[in-house]
DNA sequence: ACCTGAACACCGTTCAAGT
DNA sequence: ACCTGAACACCGTTCAAGT
């Protein structure tokens, strides 16, 4: 009969844990703050336990960033509405997911990550996010594939640009009202 | 009389030199790898040394970064042409210097520099490169001051997404010829 | 199978001391 | 005024050992 104390030898599920622990962590802490011995230490194991779980410090951001990407999908899927309305209410979702989660969407495309090409569930879960916009361009541009997969990346540019800028505090000088609000990011693809 | 010796006691101008020693390391290794006593062992002086002429390590980093945005505004500054035309060539010199000097641009905008409102002059360069844009944005388009700067935010959001995308490596999975050219990013300001 | 403890080479930073 | 040398607390990572 196994003993129920709050403090077991053997955690239960460490990696899940870890990874939780590291996206609380990113609530406050910058990514350049976030030690891999600080997330064991919140989950209240050893330095190396998560070598376990993770090959490196790299592969356990690479999971964080990965369910960066998972959730980021979700908020931009939900948007509603007509095609043309939709993508805008898209964009702003967008900016809203990464103004709301900085240090997080920061991992997410910064260079703090830098061999994330290594690790194929988080390109799987990028390009699923991603696979949403250039949907969501196609419908409201009906226009061919090639077509909308290079819109696509027009508007995406406007928007993780908008998006970037706005958490490093580049837009921080404008008062709120000279900014344009980021539904109007997506008229980059309006001219044809 | 002044000994002529190479290694001289005092360096000359030790601040010059580890401002371009950073520099070079950011050719080929990444800001994660660029460590203060790494630029100490380049300039040839001891770990603590760098502490006589800059405060900290985020210090130097604000310099190399204001030397970057030196850098991107001579560039942007180069395109010629009537209104419309230089501000798309502008894009796409911007882009290009991005491209080619990636991980000092991502310095210089990435969550690497956390503290970067506290280096003055190295808001002063940021905000004169972003002067250079609003400038050809407002020429481009003959519209009033805030509107003119409004749009070279988007334009700004476009360019800067655009570089980020593609340093990042999240473009290269597109063929090149299926890439939208930089010169279309400026389409965001077209319509009105 | 999963975790700890001690150790290694590194880092940013500080302080006393050298020239 | 500018630099060195030794030290501190931290880090990612490894290896042997514990349960």
């Amino acid at each position: 009969m196994p003993r129920r104390s709050t403090k077991r030898y053997h955690h239960g599920d460490l990696r899940k844990a870890l990874v939780e622990g590291a996206l609380r962590l990113l609530e406050t802490r910058s990514p350049a703050e976030l030690s891999l011995r600080s997330v064991a230490r919140l989950a209240g194991v050893s330095p190396n336990a998560p070598y376990r779980h993770f090959e490196s410090k790299d592969a356990l951001l690479a999971a964080v960033a990965e369910e960066g990407f998972r959730r980021l999908a979700t908020v931009t899927a939900a948007a509603k509405g007509p095609p043309r309305k939709r993508l805008a209410q898209m964009g702003a979702a967008y900016v809203r997911f990464a103004t709301e989660n900085p240090r997080l969407y920061g991992l997410m495309f910064g260079p703090v990550l830098s061999g994330w090409e290594r690790y194929e569930g988080l390109v799987a879960a990028g390009d699923a996010s991603f696979a949403v916009v250039v949907e969501a361009v196609a419908a409201a541009t009906n226009t061919d594939p090639k077509r909308a997969s290079r819109d696509a990346i027009l508007a995406w540019s406007a928007v993780h640009g908008y998006a970037m800028l706005a958490i490093d505090g580049h837009l921080g000088s404008c008062p709120a009202k000279e900014l344009p609000p980021p539904e109007e990011l997506v008229r980059i693809i309006d001219t044809r």
